[in-house]
DNA sequence: AGCTTGACTGTGG
DNA sequence: ACCACAGCCAAGC
């Protein structure tokens, strides 16, 4: 376990309801300003494990980077159900996103 | 130790 | 707005 996946997790953890964050923020905050990749990583391998809120974890592009057609469903029903608004599998980064000041360091 | 892969990102056409 | 290309980093073989 790196120290780098362990900030992730933190990270990820301290993630409020209502907002989402970038994998490249993510990486970004954890100490790897290119390691959005890695977070993709933590996030999937992990995120049972932790009982992470991988579905607050979106792409730069502010859609659900991932083909599984299940569970984007599913990723997209719970950010909705937080009050963040999903039109046509995009979210409004300028009003969702997590600002990095709002979280640990 | 070397090569491949991936829920990514930024830049450029 | 969409596609192609090139960087980046850790894990898996």
């Amino acid at each position: 376990m790196t120290e780098f996946t362990e900030r992730v997790i933190a990270i990820i953890k301290s993630v409020p309801a209502g907002k989402v964050v970038t994998y490249g923020q993510v990486a970004a905050m954890a100490g790897s300003p290119r390691g959005a990749r890695q977070v993709v990583r933590v996030l999937h391998a992990l995120s049972m494990k932790h009982g992470l809120p991988w579905h607050r974890v979106i792409n730069a592009k502010g859609e659900i980077g991932f083909p599984d057609s299940e569970s984007r469903e599913i990723q997209m029903m719970s950010l909705e159900s937080e009050g963040i608004e999903v039109r046509n599998g995009k979210i409004d980064l300028a009003v969702y996103q997590l600002q990095a000041e709002n979280l640990a360091e």
